[in-house]
DNA sequence: GTCCAGGAGTGAT
DNA sequence: ATCACTCATGGA
């Protein structure tokens, strides 16, 4: 299904690409053997690939340079972010390694519904529960020989729930169609809860079944912006009490509490670069040295 | 076979 | 409010 293309160069600041799409935000981008990122994002496929400082950007998409400012969320200055958040000798570390690590603004429903997914699973096995859904009830794309599925909508879902339940879901699959109809139904309205302030939105977001204080954060933080979330996992768990909490003793309320008052409005950034220095650390020290490292461009 | 994974719901204290 | 238990699946 191939279709019409088109192609921008674009200058970014600070970014890198593989730590950005591959530090477990988002789970839809394949890299290919050219170190390009082949992905499906809304209603188009994207292929990019970075050069230095520029991204070159081939896509379905008409407009495809407004499209990154907004996926990427180029205007805001990650220099000065990393700046405030930089607090010890830890964080540091993290911004060091895991420089050019981006937050993005993911598609609300997409990214709630992948989130759902999440729940006591690792990220290989959401990748496939996700790309099994698309594959099944989403739309085709293709782009330069590369083909993906476009995620589907919540109707799409209530309408084949039979479909929904081969999917390997797991005990997940119920909370993912009950999410798909309290949408559809119009009970609950991303768009709106999108721009509520940041507590009232995880309030919000919790009604859903399934739905708990991490996940809710990672949908305000990964979706909606709100970089004062701090979604608390196990690496997070793990990696602040040994940081911070030597001693024990602390559950993740009072982590998400300290971590909120310790790095400030822009928590959400810190919790992205620990999660992402210290599970890569960790995976290095059980693998080889040179396993997980970011590719030179 | 056992443990773990970007957790959350439920029921008992 | 905080605990222990359970949920379904795949990989190590």
């Amino acid at each position: 299904m191939q279709q019409r293309c088109h192609k921008i160069g674009i200058a970014i600041g600070n970014l890198s690409l593989y730590y950005t799409l591959e530090c477990g935000q988002t789970f839809r981008w394949k890299r290919t053997p050219g170190g390009s990122y082949f992905g499906i994002v809304g209603g188009d496929a994207f292929l990019i690939k970075q050069h230095g400082n520029i991204l070159e950007i081939a896509s379905t998409e008409r407009n495809v340079g407004e499209w990154a400012r907004k996926y990427f969320v180029l205007d805001v200055d990650l220099e000065s972010i990393l700046h405030e958040i930089d607090r010890d000798e830890h964080i540091h570390e993290a911004i060091v390694s895991c420089g050019g690590l981006r937050i993005l603004r993911q598609e609300p429903w997409e990214t709630l519904a992948s989130y759902i997914l999440s729940a006591n699973n690792n990220i290989p096995n959401i990748k496939r529960m996700v790309e099994n859904l698309s594959r099944r009830l989403g739309r085709i794309r293709g782009l330069e020989g590369y083909s993906g599925f476009t995620f589907p909508s919540p109707s799409a879902i209530t309408k084949n729930k039979d479909t929904v339940s081969k999917c390997g879901l797991g005990f997940r699959c119920d909370y993912l169609v009950e999410a798909a109809e309290t949408i559809k139904e119009g009970r609950e309205d991303l768009e709106r809860i999108g721009v509520l302030p940041y507590k009232e939105c995880r309030e919000e977001l919790m009604k859903f079944r399934g739905v708990g204080a991490k996940i809710a954060d990672c949908v305000a933080l990964f979706s909606f912006g709100m970089y004062e979330a701090f979604p608390v996992d196990v690496w997070i768990r793990r990696t602040l009490r040994n940081l911070y909490f030597p001693d024990g003793g602390v559950g993740d309320k009072q982590i998400w509490h300290f971590a909120r008052q310790y790095f400030g409005r822009y928590c959400g950034y810190a919790q992205e670069y620990l999660y992402c220095h210290y599970r890569l650390k960790r995976a290095r020290g059980l693998t080889s040295r040179t396993a997980g490292r970011a590719p030179t461009i």
